[in-house]
DNA sequence: CCAATGTCAGGTTGACTGATATGC
DNA sequence: CGCATATCAGTCTACCTGACATTG
């Protein structure tokens, strides 16, 4: 196994990441779970990137697009910035630096919520429901990434073995 | 699917992102490829914060791991910046960037490539190699993050869903 | 007083853009 | 000359810590 650019005959690992998870194999314990993680990182980077392009010119991004879209889903039209942060699994301090930005282009307004003045309400603004509603079919349209080559299926599937990953059967948080 | 979101008095709210999901159902198309981004968005920020959690002791994170990994991999024990961009997925500005970071912890030196100098060669040092090596282990040892908990079939069925997304199909780019 | 919520200031990271040298 | 390689300057995102005011 010293071939830098020479395939074996029948295989053919043409991918940096097929032949990193080989040679983690030949060193080190757990190549799966490299090849796993390397994958991920890849796919992430590519993704977002992608999402991100759809999204520029609506002056979005991906983090200001989900809070939108939370804000959009909730049911009152609002939701406090601990809500916020437990669903985008982010630190506070950055919720507010999110929040700002997002008010600063009129989307969306603090309020207070009655019967706790600690908290601070984000709603969303009719010129922030127009500009998600444009954004998430925006989205679709470019297939959320690479992911609109894949069938709903495979989608599924890689859904839930994702999900796994960010609920943890051990005790990590 | 399942009509049972509703939330019993004191019962615990379900999975945000399903939720999310169902909701992108009602009102936009492609409600399994948003699902399948959103997973794969809060799988890599729990993955990755784990995974730097564990490599942090030896002065890592996951950026710096991979280029000195790919490195230690090189049958050179060398590669041009050019080549490690091309392996991460990054900018070269990036790979700037983050050679100057191993360089000043003294894992990698720059050097001429004979025959073009237009072109820097990193190379691992003695140093490097004996950190990564280190952090290798430690890191199969930590599971990659939440991978531990999935078995080796569940982690190669991941890794090639998620190899589809960086090698896209269409005429993306 | 103590706990929780949210904001703010200051520092750090790392990714990106665009403008350069430099060499093929 | 065009083109490729790499670096650098400047900007931006977003994280972290810790302090703080406000409120329950």
């Amino acid at each position: 196994m010293s071939d830098d650019q020479v395939n074996a005959p029948g295989v053919a690992p043409r991918d940096p990441v097929e032949e990193a998870a080989r040679r983690w194999g030949e060193r080190y314990p757990g190549a799966a779970g490299f090849r796993a993680l390397t994958s991920l990182v890849r796919a992430y980077s590519a993704t977002v990137r992608e999402v991100e392009r759809a999204l520029r010119p609506m002056g979005l991004n991906l983090s200001r697009f989900e809070v939108l879209l939370m804000l959009s889903f909730a049911r009152a039209g609002a939701l406090p910035v601990m809500r916020i942060r437990d669903l985008l699994m982010v630190h506070g301090s950055s919720v507010t630096y999110l929040v700002d930005r997002l008010a600063d282009a009129g989307w969306v307004v603090r309020e207070e919520q009655p019967g706790d003045r600690r908290v601070s309400l984000v709603r969303i603004t009719d010129a922030g429901r127009e500009v998600i509603g444009t954004a998430a079919r925006r989205l679709a349209d470019a297939g959320f990434g690479a992911f609109g080559d894949l069938d709903d299926d495979d989608l599924d599937a890689l859904a839930d073995l994702l999900g796994a990953l960010r609920r943890p059967s051990g005790a990590g948080g």
